[in-house]
DNA sequence: CGTGTTATTGATAGATCTCAAAGATGGTGG
DNA sequence: CCACCATCTTTGAGATCTATCAATAACACG
């Protein structure tokens, strides 16, 4: 019964409104478990065991067409939870959790969620608001992946990333974890090429700053810009 | 109380395994709502003010991009629900529903919807499933649209229209409503103009037969080898 | 029999992917 | 501490797919 395990559990979406009688069942039923950088909490067609909130650290999900092409499905930081779909309707996990950088996470068994959320209501009803958030995440990239431009793609991709895990540094804010051209290649259906290509672009232009795995963006308004702007003719 | 409503209920998925009392509060608190061929059930950005289930007839959900083009989101037909995610997190509609044949369907505010859901888990729990469901579907989308060309991708459209709303008639599938060109443009990130071409190319081999508003497949596996088969590098 | 919508088709331009090769980078083991 | 290796990144050139532009044609409806 860890008070910092209670503090973030409080501050986890889901479990928003339920009471401190409520919240220590849920962390009383909760298993823990870490994961190393570069390991995998579950994989795409496994059986789904738990559902899990993430404690710390970061991590990537992904899924493979049946032709071997790789998708970035989001990435994940402290406080969110993921397995879920999971454990109601698809009995496997529809994609491959990996860690970018060293993980612990609580985690909830099938039987325990479903218990849970038939004592307290409030469970999922909370759990529907977030995935229902989701679904118009995932609508959304629908929509860019549908309408616009490779490079107006790579512009939010950086935008969302940023607002998720952005830290601000003296030049502007860095993603805070790994990430390559590949991964973000992977966010936006596009190839690590025009990826690189286009980072190169806006370096130069001094929009954007970025190494090996690291990529810092120097001015946001000029990213937001590109990503919002222009109604696609006038480019 | 009409007898067929209770059978349709009965038959939805989120409805599943409640007892009849339950059900019988299920329907005394919807309410019913006709909406005509080309008219919506309500608008993009409007205040959310019910979930509904369409009990016949046939209707398109779109979103409209800030630039002003249209995204096909789904198409619905009896049993299915709609509306539901932004009663719940999103205040506002996400998209457009429109009739696209004359439809009927049961509706529940609100207030209505999160009184049954705390009094039922059950109800808020089969929620989540279909919910989850509509999520992986979405993530299908965006790897088709990650990675692959449109001539796959108005296969996996096709076939899928055909599995919601496909009705066997002498030579092939028909599907079931008028859809136009432009809407299947709109479910595939494509133009009218290439989903033209791409239709004409398959209707000289005899795969699909259309016209006007109209889609009959008549060599579903052929369809399915497009949608499924070689490895991008191979055509 | 107009009239507006929907569909077809040709030509052309561009955005991206592919293919190929070389250049960084950082970690690791000797 | 340094050389080496596996990864990640950059960049060029050419091939393609698909959007765009522009007309024309077919269809349904009042």
């Amino acid at each position: 019964m860890d008070s910092r395990e209670r503090a973030l559990l409080g501050g986890v979406e889901i479990f928003a409104e339920l009471d401190e009688r409520a919240l220590d069942e849920v962390l009383r039923t909760a298993h823990r478990r870490r994961v190393g950088k570069g390991e995998t909490v579950f994989r795409q067609g496994e059986e789904a065991q738990s559902f899990y909130v993430l404690v710390d650290g970061r991590l990537k999900v992904t899924q493979v067409t049946p032709e071997g092409q790789q998708v970035v499905v989001r990435f994940m930081g402290p406080g969110e939870m993921f397995g879920c779909v999971a454990v109601f309707g698809g009995r496997r996990y529809p994609g491959t959790a990996t860690a970018v950088e060293d993980t612990r996470m609580l985690g909830w068994t099938k039987g325990a969620t479903q218990h849970l959320m038939e004592r307290h209501p409030r469970l999922a009803m909370n759990t529907l608001g977030t995935v229902g958030g989701r679904l118009q995440e995932s609508q959304a990239r629908v929509r860019e992946l549908s309408t616009e431009r490779v490079e107006r793609r790579i512009a939010h991709a950086l935008l969302r990333l940023a607002g998720q895990a952005g830290k601000p540094v003296g030049s502007g804010i860095r993603i805070d974890f790994p990430i390559s051209r590949q991964d973000v290649a992977e966010m936006t259906g596009t190839t690590l090429h025009t990826v690189s290509r286009t980072l190169s672009a806006w370096e130069e232009q001094g929009i954007v700053e970025s190494g090996r795995q690291k990529i810092t963006i120097r001015k946001p308004d000029a990213l937001l810009a590109i990503a919002e702007d222009q109604p696609t003719p006038a480019r």
